[in-house]
DNA sequence: CTGTATCCGACCAGATACTG
DNA sequence: CAGTATCTGGTCGGATACAG
């Protein structure tokens, strides 16, 4: 018996594509914030603390181009920009929230995990002195 | 009204870090070819295009660390190592797999959109000239 | 305000060679 | 078979300066 339900993932690259996009830093970050509604450029920037402008652009363009955000610009000086989640890019939010769920109720289980595995290696490198 | 589901994504490191794991480029490949079960390291590298002696082991080291890998060595000669997922890496198929059906649906939706983005792109500059 | 352009350091990942 | 060690090119991302 072979691996039906993932062989689309390791095999197929155009939906690998699609994940490398969702694995980028600040992709999620940024749909998350806009699951609630439009923004403007600056309050995205406000809200994903840490990101830096050329990297939100980036993420914004990437998302545009794959229809996932829709962008508004409002010809006015100073310009302003409005970026909201299309359809398709709300319907990303269902599997999204499972991850993050899952990483909640798993994160201390992993790091207690981590620091298990670490004090194993410091032991076992000990050991060969 | 703010973002109650998304601020532990935004905020909080512990839980970003869990989720910049999965991001990476191998480690959804590879707990998707352990699904079905134990394997051993040379079966995932051939089950897993295209992944590199070197970042299988990397890959399958982390998700030892964090729990997620169960890793058995048999005292032989040529040796014989076993990678399983243990319970917590299996409570992450379920989230994973809800990713994957979402990217497998709106494989073609994206993919279209992107052309038509760059199509656009393409009518730009032709006309910045 | 919302970008674009450029430079540059840090990290990632592949190739290769070698070991138990 | 299952790694480790090292080198190196390429990419990512931050900082800065500048433009519409």
């Amino acid at each position: 018996m072979t691996q039906p339900v993932w062989d689309p993932l390791v095999r197929d690259c155009p939906s690998r594509r699609l994940l490398d996009r969702i694995g980028d830093r600040w992709t999620v970050l940024v749909v998350g914030v806009l699951a609630d509604g439009r923004l403007r450029f600056s309050e995205i920037q406000h809200a994903v603390d840490g990101v830096s402008q050329k990297m939100l652009t980036q993420t914004l363009r990437a998302l545009e181009r794959d229809g996932l955000v829709a962008r508004t610009v409002f010809p006015q000086v100073p310009p302003r920009v409005e970026y909201e989640l299309t359809d398709v890019g709300r319907s990303l939010l269902g599997p999204l929230r499972a991850l993050t769920d899952w990483a909640t109720e798993h994160m201390s289980g992993v790091l207690d995990a981590r620091g298990s595995y670490d004090e194993a290696q410091a032991r076992d490198e000990l050991a060969a002195h």
